[in-house]
DNA sequence: GGGTATTTGTCCGTATGTATT
DNA sequence: AAATACATACGGACAAATACC
């Protein structure tokens, strides 16, 4: 009596597929079965539809019908590791990946020379209508989609001789490394920021997302400093939400064991008085 | 004619909301002004409402209309710090959160013991069917909800002498600080696992977030190593992911200047070709 | 390639319920 | 109590995508 018709049958359905009665990727009952078997309109039945794709559990493809949506495995990025070795671009990304015997590609950096706008200014600190460089790289694993990262450099460093930032589109022993022999610039340490937010077109395009937005995206800004403390690079990664975590360390920590990822059954928190 | 209606309605809508016409918490015409203007019969009106509405850019209010949503100024949590110092519960976040003159609370945390399941079992690698000390909080800045969390201890513990983990409902001084003292034992470090995910019921109550699941939570779970590398805690907190962000923080980094923030003018990362 | 059946997507109209002012 | 505005539910019609023969 409380709940409205639509949401019974999709708690219906939800509990079918939590309790695995309905299979990841099995296909559900299509509209006008489900429309029998509960005695409502189809309307009625897409409006519970409807709720289980805003929280993720099914998807529609048309023509086909209703599926479950398959369990993903999530990539995990460390963010910690030594201040001074941070790669600027795709290094440490290349190494770790392929140490999970994973075959990453990344494309070769689009470099361009913009004013520095919005965040860029902000976090690089430099005079506003400066300029800086911009490099963009589009990273794949085994083929799929990984991240969106764009490097941004103050125009600065180029003028004091690191022109292969603006000119190789492809630095192969690090940006980070580069800048140390050729300018002496030692990384120091960074700053990580992580948001996340709702894509834009071009990251649900490359992402290859559902266009109806309910896939968020991790924006990860990291700020590298030099021994003065200023801001010499600002890398803004963006990675989809649904498939992908992050892991900080401090301190002493042991070595991960690669547990067997399975279960989602996380310990219950209690049963939330929120009084 | 490529778009079907509710698309070119919700666009035309989502536009005079970017550009600043419709202003953030004003109101947008009621679904049968809407209806009349766009010349579409009002189920199409509101399909593009609800298309506006999975994007988090308005939300309706029943009997009173459909508001353009308020920006949210989000709240900051450094998650590096000292691997020796960070509190089990509450303490550098009291300390954070006062000075920047917001009003922290917490509840008193609500004491449990249970036996080890899911990620708990694993995180701290305790025996299954092993019992553990749960302990809940509920964590507010200025009067309003800013997170859940719950911390994990091996049941071994208390039995090691550790009575007020299971005892006191406050441990002033913090439990790292109490484990210190009273057991020796010392936090050398931790690890961190950041991901996010749909609300579950609970949290969608506290936060009250709305019920129609768009919006995320952060869940970071903090696992603590003693100076053998040994588990002692698992502290899992849960954050709306709309209204909140993580700083790491790798290195020597010079402090943040407070910058007064403002637009989201990002800087653009180009015309993404996804060739 | 074409044709057909199936399935979801869009759009309409209407009626009634519920929350707020 | 009345008016307003959104929420739920029904029904029907046609379009678009897909699969299969």
């Amino acid at each position: 009596m409380p709940d409205p018709m639509y949401r019974r049958i999709a708690d219906d359905l939800r509990d079918k597929i939590e309790s695995g009665e309905l299979a990841h990727g099995s296909q559900l009952p299509t509209e006008l079965e489900l429309r029998e078997r509960y005695d409502a309109s189809r309307n009625t039945v897409r409006d519970a539809i409807k709720w289980l794709i805003t929280r993720g559990l099914v998807e529609t493809r048309p023509g086909q019908g209703t599926f479950v949506v398959e369990k993903i495995e999530p990539y995990i990025t460390v963010l910690t590791g030594e201040a001074s070795e941070s790669a600027g671009e795709g290094d440490i990304y290349i190494q770790e990946v392929t140490a999970k015997r994973r075959v990453p590609k990344a494309t070769d950096p689009r470099v361009e020379i913009q004013a520095a706008a919005g965040v860029v200014l902000e976090d690089l600190q430099v005079e506003p209508k400066s300029q800086v460089v911009s490099r963009h790289q589009q990273r794949f694993i085994d083929g799929i989609p990984f991240s969106l990262q764009t490097s941004f450099y103050p125009m600065g460093l180029v003028e004091r001789g690191a022109l292969r930032l603006i000119q190789a589109p492809d630095i192969a022993e690090g940006t980070v490394a580069y800048l140390r022999k050729e300018l002496g610039l030692s990384q120091v340490g960074y700053r990580d920021k992580i948001r996340v937010r709702a894509p834009d077109a071009n990251e649900s395009a490359f992402f290859r997302l559902p266009d109806d937005g309910r896939v968020a995206v991790f924006e990860v800004r990291r700020t590298a400093f030099d021994e003065e403390g200023d801001p010499i690079r600002l890398t803004i990664s963006i990675y989809p939400a649904d498939r992908n975590q992050f892991t900080v360390t401090v301190g002493k920590v042991p070595d991960e064991i690669p547990a067997e990822p399975d279960v989602t059954s996380d310990q219950a928190q209690g049963a939330g008085r929120t009084g």
